[in-house]
DNA sequence: CGCCAGGAGTGGA
DNA sequence: TCCACTCATGGC
């Protein structure tokens, strides 16, 4: 545990640690990272190893300390255990990766003071930099997990979404012990592609959703689509119509995943009801059928329509100003 | 019991 | 293209 063996990542303007943490927790069953005494621990699997950190905010440093790493077999079952060992120290490249793979997730690199000086010209979303000062949006670094997550979350309340996902986690995916605890990584697409729809059903999973998830790791295995294959397109439109393709992505998962994965600036989850819910409890709309009202609302923030969606999500769940109650602001 | 959850696919008009 | 219907289950 000694911090000054650390990697660290400067911390840009504008970021908190603690309202990370909070987005982090937010008091659901999350199986994919765990937060102990303001540290974050969470497994990331990079170039055929596990790797288990620890991250912690000190001054303005992200301080990133390798609790352990273990060779990745490629089986989990049987004989092959026994190639599991020890990696005695991370190259650095590895530490490299490591870094920008955590920058990635927390999205450190980007200067959100513009985004701030949006809302500042808004007068029902001025609190907004003031209670929510310095968080990020917090990001899904691997495309097949925030596809999964999506497919899972779709139509079922968040609670029961986090609890099928780490039915999924711990069935499925690798693990790392770590002082008695067990860290799970997100199953890959080989770990999916060859599940059957009836092990998901008798998980509570729907007969779609079983599909879909089976359908989207195959795609994966098979190449159909990547990250890569993404990237290379030229841009938002036909990024969202490439993963439309899979069955079970419609265009709120597309969005959802280029907002989180590919960090699209301008995507907007259409019909999300938390963003409707949240923009009914701003006064942007009365009523949810109100598209044009929206789409006029969401002009103002262009090239921050994303980070303005994440704003209005974490403004629906406390603390925070309570939205619900009577505005005693004359103004209204 | 009824309605809603960080939707999407399908089939018919 | 646009609707209505269906899917599954938990939370409230």
């Amino acid at each position: 545990m000694n911090s000054s063996k650390a990697l660290r990542i400067p911390l840009p303007v504008d970021f908190s640690f603690e309202e990370c943490l909070w987005f982090l927790d937010r008091n659901y069953d999350e199986c994919l990272h765990t937060l102990k005494e303001m540290k974050i621990i969470k497994a990331f699997s990079l170039d055929g190893k596990y790797i288990l950190v620890s991250i912690k905010a000190e001054k303005m440093q992200l301080l990133v300390e390798v609790l352990k790493t273990e060779r990745q077999c490629s089986s989990d079952t049987g004989i092959s255990k026994s190639k599991k060992g020890k990696v005695t120290g991370l190259s650095n490249g590895d530490k490299k990766t490591l870094l920008d793979h955590i920058s990635h997730w927390l999205d450190l690199e980007r200067d959100i003071s513009p985004f701030y000086a949006l809302l500042n010209k808004d007068k029902r979303l001025d609190y907004m930099p003031d209670e929510y000062r310095g968080l990020r949006l917090i990001g899904i670094v691997d495309l097949f997990e925030a596809l999964c997550w999506s497919i899972i979350g779709q139509q079922i309340n968040l609670r029961f979404a986090f609890a099928l996902k780490r039915r999924l986690v711990e069935k499925y995916g690798a693990k790392i012990e770590w002082e008695g605890v067990t860290h799970y990584l997100f199953p890959t697409c080989s770990d999916l592609s060859g599940i059957t729809v009836a092990e998901l059903r008798a998980m509570q999973f729907s007969e779609s959703k079983a599909r879909y998830l089976i359908g989207t790791a195959q795609a994966f295995v098979e190449g159909t689509i990547s990250r890569k294959s993404l990237d290379g397109l030229p841009d938002l439109e036909s990024r969202q119509k490439a993963l439309m393709q899979l069955k079970g992505i419609g265009i709120w998962t597309a969005n959802y995943c280029l907002m989180k994965t590919l960090r699209e600036p301008s995507c907007i989850p259409h019909g999300d009801t938390g963003l409707l819910t949240a923009l009914a409890k701003h006064s942007v709309i009365k009523e949810r059928s109100e598209v044009e009202k929206i789409a006029r609302f969401f002009k103002k923030y262009r090239g921050w329509e994303s980070y303005l969606v994440f704003y209005l999500w974490r403004s629906l769940a406390g603390p925070g100003r309570n939205l619900t109650t009577p505005n005693l602001n004359p103004k209204g």
